[in-house]
DNA sequence: TTGAAAGCGCTACCAA
DNA sequence: TTGGTAGCGCTTTCAA
């Protein structure tokens, strides 16, 4: 047993002679609470030292101000500079978070009936394979649940997340137009919509423009050991290809270590294209050409969704954002025609100078 | 108003035909409950989609099962390694993590008061800078505070962390031992025991051995960004050190870059030290040598004390662990001579092959 | 083995 | 402007 503060707004209302009420009242800035009273009454929690029981208030208000934040491993990437930036966006409007990882063995499915225990808010889910209990339950417990960067067939759950599928095609022009010919596409985890959509995008565009069928090469991580493996792997086979689309930055940045180890040259002997653009794919040793997410408004968007409450009650929203592809340094340049669409960007920045991170968006 | 759950343990009750009480007693599973009693609230549960309210178990439990994280930047390497080994270990033992990150202006002590509202079983700290009021707070409240990876002086709360003064000395010995001349440190937070406690090692250890006074570069913050801008400020001076000791890996992969930059070749020009052994040190395109920390143990070590009550009502507990350091490509290889120290190891691992993250323990 | 009732610390309503 | 009181959903006595 944990033992706690025994100083309730009890023993404040005792100190300051009023009425626990009252207390409440002060503490919360109730208009109708005089002056000198209010004064007393922040004397006596002073004195005291009293800190509010957020979990009492949370069971008469119906409202924790905890956001769950269903999240896979965070190791990769991707997961753990998005999870910042949640956690910061949350906290400035007076949210928490409560995370729930899933273990090696586990799914979404089986973190969701602790999370709803724990009476969350919201939920945000930023790792989902095909799951529709979740679904269920949440509908049933009225919580809003927001899948980020993913999403469920039949639009049944508000989500929002990347056109992964355009994003995909993008990559495959913009391969074709630098005068690759052997291409690869390193998969991601094969349940992920994600997954999915960049490797259809990007197939269905080669084939449309009757480019050679690439070499798929089988994957269930995203980690960048998993690119290191993967990429190993495949460049030690006899046809080795002149250019590999990584479904994820995590697996790029391990696909050009795992190159560079046995002495390919990149861009020159083969080009590498990833997809996040995380604060790693900038740096230096890497100079990734990748496609950035707008993670910005992304998550701004997740996180209204998962704040509106309205949201459950009514339809599923699902938004879907447009990616960019950002060239760098690890992709041979393109043709000079100009072939390429307008959505490409080249990021002739090196490095960054100033205090934290640098905002290209 | 968030509309909830309105199945309750009540209604459960109701559909069972037994009293509210039973119900509770049976899905804690008391054992004093008839098979077929517990069988038909089993049923009634299921039927209802009952999901108990963990607001209200807390309330009268007095145990939320929520371990609360105060942690610094995200984006700095080392604190998303710990924050996700952090949240592992403790699911795994029925614990539940809500995270507290400091905003850019607010320090651990803005944070704390918000963490006790909401109850937590424990608090640990992987941010500080020197701080009091939390002491008082805390020892008030009866929660079990622990800090990682740092420590306050007089020891009036509980902390694990690296013995970062030796780690300092054998720095020093082993970079004189490779022969350095032209040293330089790179500092990281100068309100955080762990950068003045490795800056003290290094400089004694040096002034020890006579060596010459290195450069110290006063720096706040521990991230690539920070090391990046600092080191690029360092090399394009008149002096040019030989050899730099960052006081933190994302500090030493940004001094890499901007290194490589400016072409220096590592380590035949430069050799750089790290500090953390995270992940990405052991990337190729890095390769870092570093100081590892036996970051399992710590978290172990952690978690124990924060899960301990006694620990709050007993005396502090301090604990401190021995860091190793770890040899790889970034830094010149020492004089043959071998008068490196015993807690010595050469990696010659490279990159990896299995899934998952290569365990050198 | 089960029921009845108290109460965790707080907010919110209705009176005064 | 304040006091009194009900009650959020649950666990935990004490009786039966």
């Amino acid at each position: 047993m944990v033992r706690r503060s025994a100083v309730t707004s009890l023993d404040v209302a005792k100190l300051a002679r009023v009425n626990q009420s009252t207390v409440s009242r002060a503490l919360n800035g109730d208009e109708k609470v005089a002056a000198k009273t209010r004064q007393r009454i922040q004397d006596a929690a002073a004195a005291l030292g009293y800190t509010p029981n957020a979990i009492a208030r949370s069971l008469i208000t119906r409202q924790t101000n905890i956001i769950g934040i269903v999240t896979a491993d965070i190791t990769i990437p991707f997961q753990s500079y998005i999870l910042e930036k949640f956690i910061q966006k949350l906290q400035a409007v007076g949210k928490h978070v409560l995370i729930f990882t899933a273990a090696p063995d586990q799914t979404v499915d089986d973190l969701l009936p602790t999370a709803l225990q724990y009476q969350v808010d919201g939920l945000i889910v930023t790792s989902a394979t095909l799951f529709s209990k979740a679904l269920y339950d949440c509908n049933h417990s009225g919580v809003a649940v927001v899948l980020f960067n993913r999403y469920m067939e039949g639009g049944f759950v508000s989500s929002v997340s990347c056109d992964n599928v355009t994003a995909g095609r993008m990559v495959a022009d913009f391969l074709l137009d630098a005068g690759h010919h052997r291409l690869a596409y390193l998969a991601g985890d094969p349940d992920s919509s994600t997954n999915r959509d960049r490797q259809q995008g990007f197939m269905t565009r080669l084939w449309e423009r009757g480019a050679v069928k690439p070499v798929v090469v089988e994957n269930d991580r995203y980690t960048y050991d998993a690119g290191y493996a993967a990429a190993s792997r495949l460049l030690t086979g006899g046809d080795l290809p002149d250019a590999i689309f990584c479904s994820s930055d995590g697996l790029a940045l391990g696909t050009i270590d795992a190159a560079r180890e046995l002495g390919i040259v990149i861009p020159d002997e083969l080009s590498v294209v990833g997809f996040d653009d995380v604060p790693m794919a900038r740096w230096n040793a890497y100079s990734l050409t990748t496609v950035r997410l707008p993670v910005e408004a992304m998550i701004d968007a997740t996180i209204q969704l998962a704040l509106d409450r309205s949201a459950s009650a009514g339809a599923p929203v699902v938004k879907r954002f447009p990616g960019t592809l950002v060239q760098r340094k690890s992709t041979r340049a393109p043709a000079p025609a100009g072939l390429v669409g307008g959505n490409t960007h080249i990021d002739t920045s090196v490095g960054v100078t100033g205090r934290g991170r640098k905002t290209e968006e």
